[in-house]
DNA sequence: GGCGGGATGTTTTCGCTGTCAACATTGACG
DNA sequence: CGTCAATGTTGACAGCGAAAACATCCCGCC
């Protein structure tokens, strides 16, 4: 009765596995100087596996931020579900949804945007990272037809919100809006001046 | 006249030199994955005299972090010291200075604020990152003063400020604001709706 | 039923890296 | 003039990403 060395040649499902563990040494470490050895010791596999499921190191890290786009998505899509009492309460939860998606997952969010990801050339044209704007854009789009927001370029405005949202998220991110730095209300603040910019 | 063997024992400036090879590198390869055994090889010494200077690769990033917050603070004072119509005006200047020094160094501008700057703990606490902070925080509190802005806690406007124009710069850099993405002035849309969402 | 090939995993090997320790050279200061 | 600290060099070590050669297994086809 020695399960010890029950394992099967085949793993089953590998590539799955390479990204979750890859995933939790992303956290952990946060960043992504993670070993693909040591995610394969992890894993329980050799440490030339992950390379019959990736080209090399780049592309496990672009699955993993194309990965997190879906994850964006759904918090966003999810916080849109509620009832809001008006747009302006509709705006403010979405864009805490994103900040809270950024520091509750602080690497992750770094991977998506980083440096390494625009080597990837369309990480960011891709579907999956245009899914999850174009819930930002539709909820601005929607409030601009019912005359909410002043009449500018839908774009424009769409890069101001996404700016200041991204901006605060990265520095959140950082540790440069902790509330003795900054006052505890910094980030709802600066939403809402950024609410009085757009409205009419 | 052999001059190839001339080179001294002692470089003479070996610190000063490793750090601008190193700021080199930091702009050819879009990102600090350049080799410290490069740095050498280019500065023509050997592989571990880097380690005479600087502890050990984090060091010399931060250092090199350390400058750039220098030249950010250097390129805002030179942005303010024009003469301008307007409050507004004064503003915009700023903001594009900001923008424009992240984007042409814009692997600078992440390592400064990237992950690994974090982890050495009061990159963004020392007095070199705090004095370029300081630039913006002045000229809105003036503004703040003489009364062209809604009268709020300045730091949460330093705040709004601070995360649009970093957002603004941030995605910039990832070439996710290119002009047929989201139209020519995007930019300055952004400014012009952050301002009125500031002004009274 | 068996067999052959493609997918998946392992082992081995390579050059390279960051870092350290031991040693060499030099200039400054007693 | 001698010695010491600062600075540079050489050689070593373990660990890494990547590729090549080899092993195992599952699946469809005869």
């Amino acid at each position: 009765m020695q399960e010890t060395s029950e394992r099967p040649y085949h793993h089953g499902d590998l590539r799955r596995t390479i990204i979750e563990t890859a995933m939790d040494m992303l956290d952990e470490e946060q960043g992504w100087q993670f070993t693909l050895r040591e995610v394969a010791r992890r894993a329980g596999v050799s440490h030339a596996a992950p390379y019959k499921h990736f080209a090399d190191k780049g592309a496990l890290l672009a699955e993993m931020a194309m990965l997190g786009f879906d994850r964006l998505r759904e918090q966003l899509t999810a916080a849109r579900r509620g009832a809001f009492a008006s747009h302006r309460e509709e705006f403010l939860t979405l864009a805490h949804a994103y900040v809270g998606f950024g520091t509750s997952s602080p690497a992750l969010y770094r991977l998506m945007f980083g440096a390494d990801a625009g080597k990837a050339p369309d990480i960011h044209s891709g579907e999956r990272a245009l899914a999850a704007f174009g819930v930002m854009l539709e909820t601005l789009e929607r409030s601009q037809r019912e005359g909410v927001l002043r009449k500018r370029a839908i774009q424009g405005q769409a890069t101001t919100c996404w700016a200041l949202v991204h901006g605060l998220t990265m520095l959140s991110i950082g540790g440069l809006l902790r509330p003795e730095k900054v006052g505890p209300d910094a980030i709802e603040a600066a939403l809402v001046t950024l609410l009085e910019g757009l409205e009419e």
